[in-house]
DNA sequence: GTCTATAGGGCGATAGAC
DNA sequence: GTCTATCGCCCTATAGAC
């Protein structure tokens, strides 16, 4: 069971979808349990059923949450209207490393679980024209670059995420846990400063 | 079954483990069902218990092989003694994305399996003193950088392996597939650039 | 709504014939 | 070495009492 007050004043419901996130999201759909979220939500594994119908469906939910929070974070500065693509570059860097701070194998989980069903969750991403045609884009292409504005889309995006995703291999080659978060923190200004680099 | 003559000469040992490669590499080890395997090879499934012992025997060969590639790749490069700075970004850029073009799923795999499963698989890597001692760091040590080397570190692996990891998303986003591997294979001489231009 | 008990099916692994 | 048949366990889901 969860330590401190964390479940005190939730509904049966809540529980169960608060315990879900955390086995979904540690073991992936295949490894997890319903048995597991159900101990670790403290209640009755037959409840799950009473009120999710299914493993799938609960995962479902789940897993709607986890790309929301994923590409809600970064759309909106993407489309946002009344920013330069400058000050862009230190929203995104900042706003999505204080996420993944918090959330650290929220791209993981994300990125393999599309990975392994792509015709179910890949189009709730659902953000091609919302990325292609955002404010974003096309203020990469007033800027006359000489590559495509994807490079410097995947490159930023490489930089600020990746860290994240290869954590359990990278952190061991740094003294600490802390060390490795005090790095993450320095690149939320250090990830603009390379990305405007590359529009020259 | 595979199509081609790809299996013709190979003994039932290797079918297996060829089938193993494909199965586990799609689904991971939990998904991945040793029926599966067995089907995909063509033999029956008490021949893999006869060759292999059991599913998870089969699954620490598989994943031995795959640390091993990607791991194997950059390694050796890092601790060249005869090649300058320069040379190595060169040659990781080209060497990494040669081998991602071929095995795309590659790093997610293992990132996800060693994450799933750290205390098991991260010892499997064991890249500590190799990287951290290693020529290549000696010589971002020597350039006197404002940032920790290991920034750079983190900012070459990740421009060149995320699009990678990434890729059931970002793929979305360009017209087609060929044109996202004309991404990739433009990127080999990309990347050198853009990392060149963060160590001033 | 919440529980206990169990059905029903799939999975990894093995026994034993050839 | 290779097969068929099957065991025994574990997992999801549900029936039914309270």
């Amino acid at each position: 069971m969860a330590k401190g007050k964390k479940d005190l004043d939730l509904s049966t419901e809540e529980k169960i979808m608060e315990a879900a996130r955390k086995v979904f999201t540690e073991k992936g759909y295949a490894a997890a349990r319903t048995r597991d979220i159900a101990e670790e939500s403290g209640i009755n594994l037959a409840l799950l059923n009473y009120y999710f119908r299914s493993k799938e469906k609960l995962f479902e939910l789940v897993m709607l949450e986890k790309v929301n929070k994923l590409f809600g974070t970064i759309i909106p500065i993407l489309s946002d209207e009344t920013t330069e693509l400058e000050e862009k570059l230190d929203k995104i860097a900042e706003s999505y490393i204080d996420l993944l701070l918090v959330n650290p194998d929220l791209p993981i989980f994300v990125l393999s679980e599309i990975r392994r069903r792509p015709e179910k969750f890949a189009q709730l991403v659902n953000a091609k024209e919302r990325v292609t045609k955002s404010v974003f884009m096309k203020q990469l292409l007033s800027r006359k670059l000489s590559v495509s504005p994807f490079h410097i889309l995947i490159n930023l995006l490489g930089i600020t995420v990746f860290p994240f995703v290869a954590r359990p291999v990278l952190s061991k080659l740094i003294k600490n846990e802390e060390e490795y978060d005090t790095l993450m923190k320095q690149r939320k200004e250090l990830i603009p400063m390379w990305i405007k680099t590359m529009l020259n």
